[in-house]
RNA sequence: GUCAGGGUAGCUCAGCUGGUUAGAGCACUGGUCUCAUAAGCCGGGGGUCGGGGGUUCGAGUCCCCCCUCUGACACCA
């Protein structure tokens, strides 16, 4: 059976970063395995351009919007490609054949009745484009997600029907327990299901970038919305609704996502493919988040990890090798430089590199470099049998994604072999005259390698093809066959001699990630650089009048009192003196930001004007202003203390 | 708050259906060989297994309560 294994499509709507490199490497390692293994393998990549945020990024950086995607696809791609990613297709949505694929897919479903057309109205977040329910909102405008304000959209969209598909994918998941990697992920994506699916808005009449609607349907006003444009590159890269060339690799085998991700893969998608009759993948595997030193990364923190830094700092197949050794698949990883180095030294120079070099030292001296396996089989049955039954464990971890064990695994190969020598003493045989004895050893240890590279050469192809040139052989699928399924040993041949293949490392070599003080914010030279950025300050495209903005009525309060409000994780109940006579009730969903000891006394921004409103059954009189991004939530409060009830304006 | 999964050596974790002195890797440390990238090998220290109660001849492993962490969902004027 072939395979089929794809990465997410990358939003070029930045830079790649460490998470992105990470997906692509263990995709990448996958597909290079099942290639070793000789199964037909086909392994997509490639990029997500469309989208109203892509539109305004190009608008803001000055350029056509095509040209900004073509670039920012160019640098994921360049990267890839200097990382030697073996896929075999990079997908763009901007593709032709994509576009052709997405239509063909629309008309499909629209024609069974699975896509209609309706109203939508809602509170639309440009930023993440969603839509969010009314409540949900912060403060009744902002994105809950990444809290910029949000806008009321009313529009005709096409709707799918994902309510119909409720059971069916809810029986898809208890039938293939597997289907969601890790496991443990499989049941939020039940349990969201099982509260109950609504209709998808499918298309968008608010930004032309996307993809046109069917000619068919003669509705030209509505672009496909992303999900559905992204998700269906996993088929149109196929060849989906074009000419399917490549469809018999279809369903997939293994689809790699991030975590963030996760719903859209498990619940929607699927949702799609049943509405095209076509299989679901075997598996939808979700990996977890890298943090950099325990701490999460982000633009503002200045601790984002390029990966083409590290790569060239410590080597990108060590930085392979590291990302899929030391987190197990689905758990949030840390990098750090130490971390990094201790694998480095102990793993890949200590017991890998190491050991290759022992025998090219004996080898030499001994033997003039010729290496022998004739007498292996006679003095050391104990560590073949030993070899070959770890080489046969390996396979399971590597389908259960489980890289680490794998390489947990594969690395004891490097313990036999460095405990062989210790026991046989090469050395000592030569000088008791018992050079067939001490050459088999030797004989061994180049098995060991060889068969060792064979299984890591998925994860660091380049550096095991340098090892196996060194043994006299080649990685392939023939190789693998040979010494790995068939247990055979190396055929008579010379080592070369190569130069340490990975030298120790003392000292971290790229800077530390910039000290985190959270308590004490370092001066931002960065805000002060990047402010200057636009010629026009008005990047904001729904203008006021003064007169509308004095409508708000906005005043300075003092807490007076503040107390958690039991049973919400994000609630805290004010009473805020805002110059009246009674202090104003103000529920705030700020607790995870502030503790209510830390408020009382202190002065806040105050909208005094709102519509009272009911939050978990208490009267909110007012809202507080703050500002939230990545890094959290901070209140809006006036420099020096004013008077409780001075007006803002 | 609801649901799910955790809390085991300095660090990262393994411990299946309860059963001899609780394990691994890394780190630390003592010894030792010399083929080797101050690598290798042998040995050692170090854990009241989150807390409390219970079931049992016997519990890290089962039950109850509590504390705490993570994630999803709800809540976010």
């Amino acid at each position: 059976m072939s395979k089929y294994i794809t990465t997410p499509i990358y939003y070029v709507n930045g830079e790649a970063h460490i998470g992105h490199a990470y997906t692509t490497f263990i995709a990448d390692s996958m597909a290079r395995y099942e290639k070793l293994k000789g199964e037909d393998t086909y392994f997509l990549t490639g990029t997500d351009e469309h989208g109203q945020k892509i539109e305004e990024s190009a608008q803001k950086n000055g350029k056509p919007t095509a040209q900004f995607a073509d670039e920012i696809s160019a640098t994921f791609k360049n990267l890839w490609d200097e990382f030697g990613i073996c896929y075999d297709k990079f997908i763009r949505t901007t593709d032709e054949d994509h576009k052709i694929g997405v239509q063909k897919a629309f008309e499909t479903m629209y024609a069974k009745g699975d896509i209609y057309k309706d109203f939508y109205e809602g509170h639309y977040c440009v930023s993440c484009e969603t839509f969010f329910p009314e409540t949900q909102l912060i403060d009744g405008e902002f994105c809950p997600d990444c809290g910029r304000s949000t806008s009321i959209v009313k529009e005709e969209s096409y709707f799918f029907r994902l309510s119909k598909y409720e059971n069916r994918l809810l029986e898809h998941y208890t039938n293939n327990p597997d289907f969601i990697l890790p496991r443990s992920r499989a049941n939020e994506v039940i349990n969201f299901v099982k509260g109950g699916l609504r209709d998808l808005s499918v298309t968008r009449t608010s930004f032309t970038w996307g993809v046109k609607m069917p000619a068919s349907l003669q509705d030209d006003k509505h672009v496909m919305y992303v999900w559905l444009d992204a998700l269906l590159n996993y088929i149109t890269a196929l060849g989906y609704g074009k000419d399917d060339a490549n469809m018999n690799y279809w369903p997939a085998s293994v689809q790699f996502v991030g975590k963030d991700i996760l719903r859209f893969h498990a619940i929607y998608w699927p949702a799609f493919l049943m509405s095209l009759d076509l299989p679901l993948p075997q598996h939808i595997g979700a990996h977890g988040w890298w943090t950099r030193d325990g701490e999460k990364m982000s633009k503002s923190k200045g601790n984002v990890i390029a990966p083409k830094e590290v790569a060239d700092a410590y080597g990108a197949e060590n930085l392979r090798y590291f990302m899929l050794r030391e987190v197990p698949f689905g758990q949030d990883g840390d990098f750090s430089q130490r971390a990094f180095i201790d694998r480095i030294n102990s793993e890949l120079s200590n017991d890998l590199g190491n050991l290759l070099n022992r025998i090219i030292g004996m080898s030499g001296k001994y033997s003039n470099f010729e290496i022998d396996s004739v007498d292996v089989e006679k003095y050391h049955t104990k560590e073949l049998t030993a070899m070959h039954d770890i080489l046969a464990s390996l396979d399971t971890y590597m389908e259960n994604l489980q890289t680490h064990r794998y390489l947990e695994e594969l690395w004891k190969l490097f313990a036999i072999g460095n405990k062989a020598i210790e026991e046989h003493a090469p050395w000592v045989k030569m000088k008791e005259d018992k050079k067939d004895e001490a050459l088999a050893t030797v004989a061994l240890v180049a098995n060991i390698l060889a068969k060792a590279s064979i299984m890591l050469h998925p994860i660091m192809p380049k550096i095991t093809n340098t090892i196996a040139d060194a043994l006299g052989f080649e990685i392939n699928n023939a190789s693998y066959r040979e010494l790995v399924l068939d247990k055979k040993l190396l055929k008579l041949f010379n080592i070369k001699v190569v130069p340490p293949l990975f030298p120790r490392i003392d000292e971290p070599l790229m800077a530390e990630a910039p000290a985190a003080h959270p308590n004490e914010p370092e001066i931002e030279n960065k805000e002060v650089k990047e402010t200057p950025k636009t010629t026009s300050n008005t990047n904001e495209d729904n203008l006021i009048e003064i007169g509308q903005f004095f409508q708000t009525s906005l005043k300075i309060g003092t807490v007076v009192e503040a107390e958690e409000v039991p049973k919400s994780k994000k609630l805290l109940k004010l009473q805020v003196d805002v110059g009246d006579e009674k202090p104003r009730q103000v529920v705030a969903g700020i607790r995870e930001f502030y503790a209510p000891e830390d408020l009382v006394g202190t002065q806040v921004c105050v909208v005094t004007n709102l519509k009272p409103a009911k939050l978990m059954g208490m009267l909110s009189e007012g809202m507080l202003l703050a500002a939230k991004d990545e890094d959290g939530l901070s209140l809006i409060r006036p420099e020096k203390p004013k008077k409780a009830g001075t007006p803002i304006g």
